[in-house]
DNA sequence: AATGAATGAGGGTTCATTCAT
DNA sequence: TATGAATGAACCCTCATTCAT
């Protein structure tokens, strides 16, 4: 990412384009915005399928303008898989009162709510061969990073013995591969709230991993088949 | 595609390439050949990031003459498409005999198996922007067939009592989404086996949908963990 | 540079475009013309300076085309160093019978006549930082190869007594330096042939370094003369 | 060249960058500096090489501070022609004692030094196309008048029986080559100074028109020796 | 049935230049 | 005076597609 000497601060400024804004700095702003957008299109469209240009429109600028935010495309790509990692780890739950079940659900919760929410950052299609191999090794740490922190709480959960036995990685795999799919049907434009579909899935999944299924809260039902209609 | 001629089939003909095929009839052949490896690099790297000049490479042709057996890399990617549902569909159990979860987990089975198997023709990262609207009607009318079988199966298991009630719809997407991931992580150059993975993805899947997990062959524990510690 | 398998070799085809040309092979004729339209225009406008789309029209061919020659600028640029270095290198008098000044005198004679000549490759403005660290040095190794041919003449000359004692390195170094400089003022279409050019230039050189002046051809001076007047 | 308002001078500000430059007027000064850094990049890389990015970065601006000294690249590269004309008409010796032969051999080291040296805005590197052609015009007619100069310098020579018949415009344009050409291959890292080498290159070229070759000062073969080393 | 050759369109990237501050 | 930000134009390069053979 270039990071000129001394990003100014100002309080009062627009962003780019005409959608609505609010009053705020300016540099860091456009680069969220970017970033933002670019993730969007990666996941929507995959890297080779997301032309800069694009991107560069949706947010009313002009192509030339992205390369003063960062050197090259791959670059762009990269950021957006870093921040989606982070933005994945920091939505492990950490809530100390709960069980390991609880803790399971509600960290996948927020994950799959983060990943289709406004704010994702995810690019979910796996296109890592078009990351340098420096690039690629960061981004594969992170992830296991977050991986590592959901196979801890099965483990927690199966030791206080709200989850099944099972292998925690397979079962984390699963799991993500669940909630990651969603990115692909989940239309913000539709019926349902990112929140809802975000609460069924977890529960969903929970109840694929709770040793009691009858403990998990029985709204889960009645969500799922609200969604369902929808779908 | 393209019809020409109805060619006349040969019975000792080579495909192309050198690599010792055996003894076969010829279009088709090649045909099928063509589809598989498009449909292996389309799952790799996704519509855009797959150069038919990498395609013929792979088959050992010259570029030209991938045209000779489609007129765009549209179509293509359509057949592809329509390959996989199909491939799809008939992975669905019409085991009588068995309850529906049996049913259920059979059917994941395969189809996981199909997906990362040598003749697959998966295309799964769903870039269907890239289809023509016609095209898209299509292939969503046969995954909605694929989903409606998955479905009704659900509702049988349901009816037996073998799976605990849940939105029929959410619970195939859930199962589809777990089962489609796991072609953004295996390697078939890996220590496991395609059946091994599709085994024990179609267990776990089976247990979160089992009224009761105890009456599940044990013995998808075991594979689990086996498969744990080569990933 | 692109080598496809196996050059087709035709007897009768026409080069693109529609200048004169005869009856030839095609690919190696037509790589020829490549590099010396490339060399033409960069030996005049440096490598920066040239955009391969003036090359391609020149060529009287779409710029996409050239990549089927080659794969990149850089690569082209290379060749063309090559090119020139080999042609220098094959300038250089091995007549064993002359002393060495007339040896010498020969050489940058032909030096001359081949960088300035319709057929050079001559690549003269020193933009070498535009090439690879690998291309880099082949090319200067090529004209280490050359200079050290040239010092091992004025050496002879100065055992035989032909030459004066001097630096050969510095002579060499001077000689060409004069030479090279004649591509940035000869016009083919002013009214000096390159023969002229040639000798005189390389008769002043030789002047410059022969122990009896007297001795070297009268003529030389007529003609230097001549080309005055033409400036 | 802009001129903008007749800037006030102050007696004690720094350049920019924050090198320690001492106390000095403004203006001209930053004007001569972005001239020498500009020339130093069109010598080196060419006109279409040379971005003006580097220059202000050399120069520890930013690149839009370069348009309040100029307005466009190709008025910079007049500039830098220009200024290069007039330091290579003031390096012409005017020494009247001297004969034609150490006139000339004193402008050719004075003319090499200038070249080379810190201070050079020497563009050798003929691109002329990238001037208008009005600029063009003054470029030629100042170069002329160098090149006349020098050649009247040849005549005077001749005359007092210093230098050999021959053409003098031919000469000059050899003896210019030979010059210009250091810049291809000289660095100030090395271990020569600019002085010897512009030394060792006038007493070469001395050699060369001198009528008694034994008349030239014989320090010039040692020079030339000592240079050959560090090539 | 196959392919070498050619090309238009499009995408990534650079850069001179402008402008508001 | 200086500069951060923005942009149009131009360039290199890729690729799907066509065509003559």
């Amino acid at each position: 990412m270039k990071t000129p000497k001394k990003k100014s601060v100002k309080s009062t400024i627009r962003l780019w384009g005409d959608a609505g804004e609010g009053q705020v700095t300016v540099r860091d702003l456009k680069l969220d915005a970017i970033f933002r957008e670019a993730a969007r299109s990666f996941r929507w469209k995959g890297y080779h399928g997301t032309s800069l240009d694009d991107v560069a429109k949706s947010l009313g600028v002009a192509k030339a303008t992205l390369y003063y935010y960062f050197s090259n495309k791959q670059e762009l790509f990269f950021h957006c898989h870093i921040a989606a990692a982070d933005q994945a780890i920091s939505s492990v739950s950490s809530e100390s009162g709960a069980n390991g079940l609880e803790r399971f659900r509600l960290s996948m919760q927020r994950y799959t709510a983060s990943i289709i929410g406004p704010d994702s950052y995810s690019v979910v299609i796996l296109e890592e061969r078009s990351l340098s191999e420096k690039q690629l090794q960061k981004v594969i740490d992170k992830r296991d990073e977050f991986e590592r922190l959901l196979q801890e709480i099965i483990v927690l959960g199966q030791r206080d013995g709200s989850i099944i036995p099972c292998s925690p990685k397979f079962a984390v795999f699963t799991a993500l591969g669940a909630s990651n799919w969603v990115t692909k049907w989940y239309r913000p434009e539709g019926a349902w709230s990112v929140q809802e579909v975000a609460e069924a899935m977890a529960l969903f999944i929970a109840r694929g991993l709770a040793s009691r299924p009858e403990s998990i809260k029985t709204d889960a039902l009645a969500l799922a088949d609200r969604i369902e209609s929808s779908l």
